[in-house]
DNA sequence: ATGTGC
C-alpha cells in the first residue's frame, strides 16, 4: 500500500487507556482520536494507519475520527475509521467501492439438509451459476430471466431498492425494510437531483458503458467479497436468544452471508470523482489535507459536494439492488437443489459510504470506511424500523475457519459515533500474503473445517491468516462495551473468486 | 475495490 502522506510525521502521541478504549492525547497538532482496540490489537496498527488517521482528523471540517480494531492502511483514511464531519464531505474515505456492505438470508433449512457433501457441490454450482465472481461483465449461464435493461437500470440507480424496482426483478418487496437504507437520495433530498445528475454522466464518455454496467448487477466481483453458507448459532444468554428472535434468526439452521459492493459502476463514480475533485484542487492552488491528494473533499454547498454526493447515492442504489438480487437469487439456487427452500433477508448494512446523521446535536456527515453503523435499541434513527426495539443487526465476516458473528449495538456506542468495525481487517498485504503463506496449508485448513469452496486453491492473498485474530477484534468491541454478540456464523462452503487462483 | 498495472 502506497500514499502520499508527507506533511504530518507520526510520533507517536501520548496514549492514555480507559479500559480497553484507549484515546490520543491532543497534542499542538493533533485534536482526539478515539481508538478501541485490546493491547495485542493496538499492536496491529503499523505507523502508516496511524499516520492516515492523524491525516484525516486534523483535515478540514472533521470533528471526530474513530479507529476501530480492524483498521489498517486505506485510501486517504484508513479502513476501519468513522470520519465526522458537520461542513465538509470526503470521497476517499468513503472508498472505492461505493456502499460496500455485508447481507444475511436466513433459511429455513437445518444444518442437516446440506451436510452431504454432494448437496453442498450442488449448492455451490447453483450459485456460481446465477450470480458469477471475478472481474467484467458476470456472464451468467441461466436464462436471462431478471434481465436488467437500459431503462431499468436508469432507474434502479435513481430509485434503489424501489417497490417497482424490486418487482421487476423478482425481489420481495419486503426485503426493502430490511435495509439499512433501501434507497439514497440526491444532494437535495429527493430523488430529482439523482435523474438530473444521471443524464449529465450519460451523455458523457466514461459513462459509454452504462448498460453494461447493469449486466453486473446480481455479481459478487473479486477481491475480499464473497458468498457464504453458514450454519446460525445462537449466544447462549438470554439476551442473545431474544436478540436472535427479533432478528429473524434461527439458531442451528442455513445461513448465507454475501459480501459485495457497487461493482464496476460504483467504481466509475467513484474514481470519476477523485480525478475531477484532485483536478481542481490543483488548478485552484488548494492546499492538500497532510499533502495527500486522497484526502481531496468538497464543503457541502457547492457544485463539487452536491456532484459527489448524487454520485454516492446513484453508486449506493445500485448497491443495494445489487445486494437484495444476488440474495433472491441465491435463494432460488437453494430451491432448485431442495425444492421448497424458504428464505428471508435478515438484514443488508453497509460499511463503505457516508451518512447523514445527528452526531453531538447537530447534522453531520458520518463516513464509514470499512465501519458499520451500530445504532442501539431506542435509537431515534430506528423508530420507524422493525429494529426500534433492539437495535439493528450488525453483520461482521471474521474468516471462513474461525466464523463471522452477528452483533447488537450496547447504548456505548455513542463512543463510537455508533458504529464498530466492518471485519476480522488485514493484517499481512495482498502481496506479503502470497511470499509468506502457503497454499497447501490454507486449503487443508479449510478441508480440515470440512468447508467447502468453488475455488480449487483458495486466494491466498484471501486466507484466513491475512487478517486479524477475528475473535480478539470482537473482544475490542465488546470489552469498549459498543456492541455484544447475538450470534456466530460457522462456515460450511464459501464461494469467492477462482479466477486468480494460479498466479 | 476495479472492463485490475506506468
Amino acid at each position: 500500500m502506497t500514499t502520499e502522506t508527507k506533511r504530518f510525521t507520526y510520533t507517536g502521541p501520548a496514549m492514555v487507556s480507559t479500559g480497553e478504549a484507549t484515546a490520543i492525547l491532543p497534542t499542538e497538532t493533533t485534536p482526539p482520536i478515539r481508538i478501541f482496540g485490546t493491547e495485542s490489537i493496538r499492536e496491529t496498527f503499523d505507523v502508516l494507519c496511524m499516520q492516515q488517521a492523524i491525516n484525516s482528523r486534523t483535515a478540514p471540517g472533521v470533528t471526530d475520527l474513530v479507529l476501530n480494531p480492524d483498521a489498517h492502511c486505506g485510501y486517504g483514511a484508513p479502513v476501519g475509521c468513522v470520519m465526522v464531519s458537520p461542513t465538509h464531505i470526503y470521497p476517499g474515505p468513503v472508498g472505492v467501492d461505493i456502499k460496500c456492505s455485508m447481507s444475511l438470508l436466513q433459511l429455513d433449512l437445518p444444518a442437516e439438509a446440506i451436510e452431504d457433501r454432494k448437496t453442498r457441490r450442488a449448492l455451490i454450482s447453483a450459485i456460481c451459476q446465477r450470480t458469477p465472481t471475478g472481474a467484467g461483465r458476470g456472464q451468467r449461464s441461466v436464462p436471462q430471466s431478471r434481465h436488467v435493461n437500459r431503462t431499468l437500470g436508469q432507474q434502479l440507480v435513481v430509485e434503489g431498492a424501489s417497490r417497482d424496482v424490486c418487482k421487476a426483478l423478482g425481489i420481495p418487496t419486503d426485503w426493502a425494510f430490511r435495509c439499512e437504507d433501501s434507497f439514497h437520495v440526491g444532494h437535495d433530498d429527493s430523488p430529482k437531483s439523482l435523474e438530473s445528475r444521471l443524464d449529465e454522466l450519460l451523455g458523457r464518455r466514461d459513462m459509454t458503458n452504462f448498460s453494461e454496467k447493469m449486466q453486473q448487477l446480481g455479481s459478487y466481483g473479486g477481491g475480499n467479497h464473497f458468498g457464504e453458507c453458514e450454519v446460525v448459532a445462537v449466544g447462549q444468554s438470554d439476551r442473545a436468544r431474544d436478540t436472535a428472535k427479533a432478528f429473524g434468526l434461527i439458531d442451528g439452521n442455513v445461513a448465507f452471508l454475501s459480501h459485495c459492493g457497487s461493482r464496476g459502476f460504483g467504481h466509475n463514480l467513484a474514481t470519476g470523482q477523485f480525478n475531477s475533485l484532485q483536478t481542481k484542487f490543483v488548478r485552484w492552488g488548494i492546499p492538500l489535507p497532510a499533502g495527500d491528494r486522497q484526502l481531496v473533499y468538497a464543503p457541502l454547498g457547492t457544485d463539487e459536494a452536491n456532484d459527489y454526493l448524487d454520485d454516492m447515492a446513484l453508486g449506493a442504489n445500485f448497491a443495494t439492488v445489487n445486494h437484495l438480487l444476488i440474495n433472491s437469487l441465491v435463494l432460488e439456487a437453494f430451491r432448485e437443489v431442495i425444492p421448497g427452500a424458504q428464505g428471508n433477508l435478515v438484514y443488508f448494512i453497509s460499511h463503505n459510504i457516508a451518512r447523514k446523521e445527528i452526531v453531538d446535536n447537530r447534522s453531520a456527515w458520518v463516513h464509514r470506511k470499512g465501519a458499520t453503523r451500530a445504532m442501539p435499541a431506542g435509537h431515534h434513527s430506528l423508530a420507524e424500523t422493525p429494529f426500534a426495539k433492539t437495535g439493528h443487526p450488525i453483520l461482521l465476516p471474521g474468516n471462513p475457519r474461525d466464523g463471522s458473528a452477528v452483533m447488537v449495538a450496547d447504548d456505548g456506542a455513542a463512543a463510537s459515533c455508533f458504529s464498530v468495525n466492518h471485519g476480522a481487517g488485514r493484517v499481512l498485504g495482498r502481496r506479503h500474503a502470497k511470499r509468506v503463506l502457503d497454499q497447501t496449508t490454507v486449503d487443508a485448513e479449510l478441508d480440515a473445517g470440512d468447508i467447502l469452496s468453488n475455488c480449487r486453491k483458495y486466494p491466498i492473498d484471501e486466507a484466513p491468516a491475512a487478517y486479524k485474530d477475528f475473535n480478539e477484534v470482537l473482544r475490542s468491541v465488546k470489552t469498549a462495551g459498543l456492541a455484544s454478540e447475538v450470534a456466530r456464523l460457522k462456515a460450511r462452503f464459501v464461494i469467492k473468486d477462482a479466477s486468480k487462483a494460479d498466479d
